[in-house]
DNA sequence: CGCCGTACGGTTTTT
DNA sequence: CCGTACGGCG
C-alpha cells in the first residue's frame, strides 16, 4: 500500500513536508493520529530516515501503542526502532542511562500523586501546620506546577507574593530533599531532571540531538512548560525537524499545568514554521460537528477553525432529561438494549461523565440489568492497597531508602509497630539526619550486617559500626529489628530471583495471604484474585535479568495508566470520564450530568478561564461521536450524600434547537423506585401508602406520567410522593429514625440567607463576620465565607450544612 | 502502646 | 459516600 494513498490535500501536505518545523493544527476527527503515522513512515521510507532516528511522543501509552501499531502496519517491522512513547516513559528511559550525570540514582522509584501527599502530609507534620490553613492538596498542586515551570525551591522563595506561598517555599525545599534522601523522583522531576541534564550536560545533549533527527509531539495543546522546553532542547529552533500537533480547542489539562501558550508561542521559537490546518472531519456527522463547534464558539481565547464533513447530517442529537441519576442511568441502559436488539455491538456505546463519582449510578444500573461494561479508570488496579502493599516490598528491594515504601508496609502485616513506634522512628532518622532504612541498620549495630559481601544491603554512611543510643523499648526494637531482617532477606535473594518468584517470596515471609483474609473477610478473596493478577503481570519481566526487570516492572506500573490497558475485545459498553474519551472515538456517545455545576463543574464558576476549559471538555466529549450523541441531565441528583436540584448545563442551551430531539422516556429504561435500602425523603411518612415492592415487569411508562411539563422550579417535596413511598419491607436500624433526609434543599437554607457583614454564630467555631455569601448554583443553597474570631480562621460553608446563627448586631 | 470502633469533614479532571 | 481523626478498650 502507498504511503500518500488517500489523503486529502491538508494530509498530504502534512505528511510530505520535509525538512524544518511544522505545526499541524488537527482539528477532532481529522485523522490526525493517521496523518502522524504517514509522516513517520514517509520519513523513513521516502527520505530515508533511520528508524532509530526518530522520537515521537505521545499524552499516553494507549495512543504510543496506537501509533506504533498504525506505523508497523505501514512499515512493518521497521517500525520497532523508533522511540515513540509518552514523555515520562521516554524521559525515564534517558535518566535510567544518562541520570547518574547529574546526580539521579540509578535505582530511583516513581512518586505517584500518592506518595507525594504522604511526603507532603510528612513534611507538614514537621514543620507543625495546622492542615486546615494549609491543605496538603493544595500545596501539593503549587509545589508541582513550581517544578513543571522550572522553578527551584530557591527561585520559587524569591518570587513569593503571599504567606501561603512562603509556607509553600519551605514545604517545597524540604520536599526536594526528601525525595533526594529517598532516592526518588516524582512525576515532575522525570521531566526536570531530564531537562537539567540535557541542558546542563553538552555532551548528552549533544549525542541526543544528533541521535534524533525528527521529533514528533502529539497533542501539543496539552504540554506543559517542561515539555515543551525539552521538546526545544531535543530539537533546537530555529531550524530542527520538529513536528508539534494539536487542536488548542481541545486543551483540557491546564489544572495539570498544561500551558495552552506553548502552541502560541511555537512560531514565535520557530519563525519558518510551516503551519498546517486539518479542518476536514471524517469522524462524526454534520449535526454532531455543528452542535459542537456552536458550544465551542463562545469561547473567547481561541482562534477561529471550521470543521466539515462529507458525512451528511445523521441523527439529530438525542436530549433527554431524567427524573434523577437513576433514572438518567436507566434510560441509558434502556438505550443501549435497545440498539443492541437493533444489531448495534455494546462496545460501540461510550457513556461520559464530569466526574468518576458519576459512574455508581450507572453501574449500579448495569449489573442489575446484568449488562457489561468497561469502566475505564475509577479505583485503578495499581491503586488497590494490596497492590500497592506489595509494590511497596518490591520497591523497597529496588531501594531501601525510599522512607515513603517503608512507612506503608512496616506494619503491615501487623507487626505491632503502631504509630508512635513509627513516629518515633521517623524523628528519630530525621535527628541523625539518615534515611529510616540506615536508621534501623543503625539499631542493629554492626553485627546484623549480612556476612555475604555480594548481597549487602546499601549503606549511606560508615558510622553504622559506632554503637547508638536508641529511643525504643524492647519490644518496639524487637519488631523493629524483626522488619529489618526480613527486607535485607528479600534484599540479599532479590538478584537470583525472577519478579515473579521475588513477589512470591514477599507474600510467603509476610504471610500476606493470611493477612488479606484474616483483615478483609468481605472481599478478601478479591483482593487475593488481584493479586494473583499482579504475579501474572510480573511473570512479563521474568525473561530480563532480575536487577533490570525489577526496575523495568516498576517503572512500568507507576508510569502506566490502566486507563491504557483495557481489553477491547470484550463487547462493553464504555465508561469513562470526559478527559479518559480525549483521543477516542465511539459510533455512540451518551454524555451524562449535564448540568450546572458537574459540566461545568462548579468549580470553574468564579474563573472565566476555567469556565473556558469547561466548555472544551464538553466540546471534547461531542467530538467522540461518530454517529449518535445522547446529552442527559437528572432533575434531582443525589451528591455527596445530600440530594440537589441542578439546572439545565449552560451548554445545553448553546445547542440550536433544530439540531436537537427531545427524548421521552423509552420503556426499557423505565424508572424502577429506590430499592428499600435506599435513602428515604423526610415526607416519606406521609406517602406510605404507596404500593409495594414493584415486581420484575411491573414497570413501565406509567410509573410518573405527570413529569417534566416544565423543566424547571415548579416541583416541591410534595410533587412526586408516589414515587418515594415508605421504606416498607425495609429494616430500619436502631437510631437511624432520628436522621432526616431529604432530596431537597433545606428549607432553612432559603429562610437563613445571610450578607457580607453580618455577624453570626457557628455551633463549633463561635462567633464571627460573614465575609462574602453568594447563592450556589441550584440558587437554593448560600456558599459562605466567615471569619471566625480565635484560632478557627476563615471557613468556607455551605449553609444546609452550617449550624450557623445570626447574631443581632448593635 | 496498639487496635478497633465511631464521628466528622471534604468533595474534578490524571501522565 | 469514603477516608481520616480521635477516643475507649485490651
Amino acid at each position: 500500500m502507498s504511503i500518500l494513498e488517500g489523503l486529502n490535500p491538508e494530509q498530504h501536505a502534512a505528511v510530505t513536508h520535509g525538512e524544518g518545523p511544522l505545526l499541524i493544527l488537527a482539528g477532532p476527527g481529522s485523522g490526525k493520529t493517521r496523518v502522524i503515522a504517514h509522516r513517520i513512515a514517509h520519513l523513513i521510507d521516502e527520505g530515508g530516515v533511520a528508524p532509530g532516528r526518530v522520537m515521537a511522543v505521545t499524552f499516553t501509552n494507549k495512543a504510543a501503542r496506537e501509533l506504533r501499531d498504525r506505523v508497523e502496519a505501514l512499515l512493518g517491522s521497521l517500525a520497532r526502532g523508533i522511540t515513540l512513547g509518552t514523555f515520562h516513559a521516554v524521559c525515564a528511559r534517558i535518566l535510567r542511562v544518562d541520570g547518574e550525570q547529574i546526580g539521579v540514582p540509578h535505582a530511583f522509584v516513581i512518586y505517584d500523586d500518592s506518595d507525594q501527599m504522604a511526603l507532603i502530609k510528612r513534611i507538614t507534620a514537621e514543620l507543625s501546620l495546622d492542615p486546615r490553613q494549609h491543605a496538603p492538596r493544595a500545596i501539593l498542586s503549587v509545589i508541582s506546577r513550581a517544578k513543571s515551570e522550572l522553578a527551584t525551591p530557591t527561585a520559587f522563595a524569591e518570587g513569593v507574593s503571599s504567606y501561603f506561598e512562603e509556607v509553600v517555599a519551605r514545604v517545597f525545599s524540604r520536599y526536594e530533599a526528601l525525595l533526594a534522601e529517598n532516592a526518588a523522583l516524582d512525576f515532575d522531576d522525570i521531566l526536570v531532571k531530564t531537562v537539567t541534564l540535557l541542558r546542563d550536560v553538552e555532551a548528552i545533549r549533544d549525542r541526543y540531538q544528533e541521535r534524533y533527527e525528527h521529533v514528533l509531539v502529539d497533542e501539543f495543546q496539552d504540554t506543559n512548560v517542561a515539555q515543551y522546553v525539552l521538546a526545544r532542547l531535543l530539537a533546537p529552533p530555529p531550524a530542527a525537524n520538529i513536528c508539534v500537533v494539536g487542536d488548542p480547542d481541545q486543551s483540557i489539562y491546564s489544572w495539570r499545568s498544561a500551558d495552552i501558550r506553548n502552541i502560541l508561542n511555537f512560531e514565535r521559537d520557530y519563525p519558518k514554521t510551516r503551519v498546517v490546518r486539518l479542518e476536514q472531519n471524517y469522524r462524526s456527522t454534520q449535526t454532531i460537528l455543528d452542535a459542537a463547534q456552536r458550544i465551542i464558539a463562545a469561547n473567547r481565547e481561541r482562534k477561529e477553525q471550521s470543521l466539515w464533513t462529507e458525512k451528511g447530517r445523521g441523527d439529530p442529537i438525542v436530549v433527554y432529561e431524567a427524573y434523577n441519576e437513576e433514572e438518567e442511568a436507566a434510560f441509558v441502559a434502556g438505550e443501549v438494549r435497545r440498539m443492541a436488539r437493533e444489531g448495534s455491538h455494546l462496545g460501540d456505546v461510550a457513556v461520559m461523565y464530569r466526574t468518576n463519582a458519576q459512574s455508581r449510578a450507572l453501574e449500579e444500573r448495569f449489573v442489575a440489568e446484568r449488562l457489561p461494561y468497561r469502566l475505564v479508570g475509577g479505583t485503578r488496579f495499581y491503586e488497590r492497597r494490596e497492590i500497592k502493599d506489595l509494590l511497596a516490598y518490591l520497591r523497597l528491594v529496588l531501594n531501601p531508602f525510599d522512607s515513603i515504601s517503608l512507612g506503608r508496609v512496616l506494619n503491615v502485616p501487623s507487626r505491632r509497630i503502631g504509630d508512635r513506634t513509627q513516629q518515633e522512628l521517623s524523628a528519630w532518622a530525621q535527628s541523625l539526619g539518615v534515611p529510616a532504612y540506615t536508621a534501623l541498620q543503625m539499631l542493629a549495630g554492626s553485627g546484623e550486617a549480612p556476612r555475604d559481601s555480594e548481597a549487602q544491603p546499601p549503606r549511606l554512611l560508615s558510622i553504622l559500626d559506632a554503637p547508638v543510643e536508641s529511643p525504643f523499648a524492647t519490644p518496639a526494637k524487637a519488631a523493629l529489628l524483626g522488619f529489618l531482617s526480613l527486607l535485607n532477606e528479600l534484599i540479599a535473594e532479590a538478584p537470583v530471583l525472577t519478579v515473579s518468584r521475588l513477589l512470591t517470596l514477599v507474600i510467603e515471609r509476610t504471610r500476606y495471604r493470611d493477612y488479606l483474609t484474616d483483615q478483609f473477610p468481605v472481599d478478601g478473596d478479591e483482593r487475593w484474585e488481584n493479586v494473583q493478577e499482579l504475579r501474572n503481570v510480573a511473570a512479563q519481566f521474568d525473561e530480563l535479568e532480575p536487577e533490570q526487570a525489577l526496575m523495568r516492572f516498576i517503572e512500568d506500573v507507576a508510569l502506566m495508566s490502566d486507563t491504557d490497558e483495557y481489553d477491547e475485545k470484550i463487547d462493553a459498553v464504555t465508561l469513562i470520564t470526559l478527559h479518559a474519551a480525549k483521543g477516542l472515538e465511539f459510533p455512540v456517545v451518551m454524555i451524562v450530568g449535564m448540568e450546572e455545576g458537574l459540566l461545568p463543574h462548579i468549580r470553574s464558576f468564579d474563573d472565566p478561564a476555567q469556565m473556558e476549559e469547561e466548555r472544551r471538555l464538553c466540546y471534547v466529549g461531542l467530538t467522540r461521536a461518530k454517529d449518535r450523541l445522547y446529552l442527559l441531565r437528572a432533575f434531582r441528583r443525589a451528591l455527596m450524600g445530600q440530594g440537589s436540584h441542578n439546572p439545565p448545563s449552560r451548554f445545553l442551551k448553546d445547542l440550536p434547537p433544530e439540531l436537537v430531539h427531545q427524548a421521552q422516556q423509552n420503556v426499557e429504561g423505565a424508572y424502577r423506585r429506590p430499592t428499600a435500602r435506599q435513602r428515604q425523603p423526610a415526607w416519606s411518612t406521609a406517602a406510605s401508602v404507596a404500593s409495594g415492592r414493584p415486581s420484575e415487569g411491573s414497570h413501565g411508562p406509567q410509573a410518573h406520567p405527570e413529569r417534566f411539563q416544565s423543566s424547571e422550579g415548579s416541583h416541591g417535596p410534595q410533587a412526586h410522593p408516589e414515587r418515594f413511598p415508605s421504606n416498607q419491607g425495609s429494616h430500619v436500624p436502631e437510631g437511624h429514625h432520628e436522621r432526616v433526609w431529604s432530596d431537597e434543599p433545606q428549607p432553612r437554607a432559603l429562610a437563613a440567607l445571610f450578607a457580607a457583614g453580618e455577624h453570626v454564630r457557628h455551633a463549633r467555631f463561635g462567633e464571627g463576620i460573614v465575609v462574602t455569601a453568594a447563592a450556589t448554583a441550584s440558587g437554593a443553597d448560600q456558599e459562605v465565607t466567615v471569619a471566625f474570631k480565635g484560632e478557627f480562621g476563615v471557613k468556607k460553608l455551605l449553609l444546609s450544612f452550617a449550624p450557623l446563627e445570626r447574631l443581632d448586631h448593635h
